[in-house]
DNA sequence: TATAAAATCTCTAGCAACTAGAGGTTCAAG
DNA sequence: CTTGAACCTCTAGTTGCTAGAGATTTTATA
């Protein structure tokens, strides 16, 4: 059994993480000493890892509560969990797609102007204020 | 002198979000009339566009705050103005870089598993568990 | 002009996923 | 047995909004 310090050393998850995990129900309620303090065995540390790598390939905390509700269950049809990765996947691909749009504009608008002059003339100023200044769309989604 | 919701109308910020930006300070206070509502010439709507731009390129508000001030003094250097938009720009880069490592992982992963099995058998679930089943590093930043 | 509907006002609270800090208790080493 | 590190709970703050309550004002129609 472990303390909650050891577990975060462990996971690299902070300690009010760990504790908001728990509060958000995504950790069962941890063991306590009689003082009060958590405890974790080897399957608390295996899900925090879990939530962990959940949370480093950017799903939401309700997402990762679904995927472990089904890693609780063996025997359970598993087409909720690929459909979630692959409903994530389609975020990150939309992200990505929304981000290039930014970069390009962004790249091009910095160009414009390299820091020397006065604010009057400057095209990053210019380019905010008038759209027509502008490439591409990118709004937001 | 247009309403809040005819700016809106035009700008294509919510009415609520307007205020919003008021009370941060991203907009004046606006004029009001006899019954307290507020009021828009040209410039208010002006600003207003310039804000919704900036954001939908992916300035935080208070970069949009600096910016701003640097366009209300026009003989101001204009470096500032510059230095917001590339630190931007690398920002937008770095996302776009951690995205795709994370778009590569999920997409392995999703072709792992077709779901039509057992929560028992998920490659999905399986990788979450056990990162050694991933390819590469996706930390966070 | 009267009335009703639409728009506006302020205020508070909520979202996601934490992080920071206060003030107090427990644990572990020496 | 002391002391200092680690732990506890609780509240509040972060970012950029959004939602809703309850009251008032404006505008359009009868």
């Amino acid at each position: 059994m472990i303390s909650i310090g050891e577990l975060s050393k462990r996971t690299k998850v902070k300690v009010p993480t760990i504790r908001y995990y728990e509060e958000m129900g995504l950790l069962p309620e941890a063991e306590r000493t009689s003082g009060n303090q958590r405890r974790y065995d080897k399957a608390g540390l295996e899900r925090l890892s879990f939530i962990r790598h959940a949370r480093d390939l950017g799903f939401s905390i309700e997402a990762i509560s679904s995927l472990i509700e089904l890693q609780d269950h063996p025997d359970r049809s598993c087409e909720a969990a690929t459909d979630i990765a692959s409903s994530q996947l389609s975020d990150v691909r939309t992200k990505i797609k929304r981000l290039k749009t930014l970069e390009k504009e962004l790249s091009r608008i910095s160009k414009g102007c390299n820091g020397e002059g006065v604010s009057e003339d400057c095209y990053v100023l210019a380019s905010l204020a008038d759209h027509n200044l502008c490439d591409g769309e990118h709004q937001k989604p």
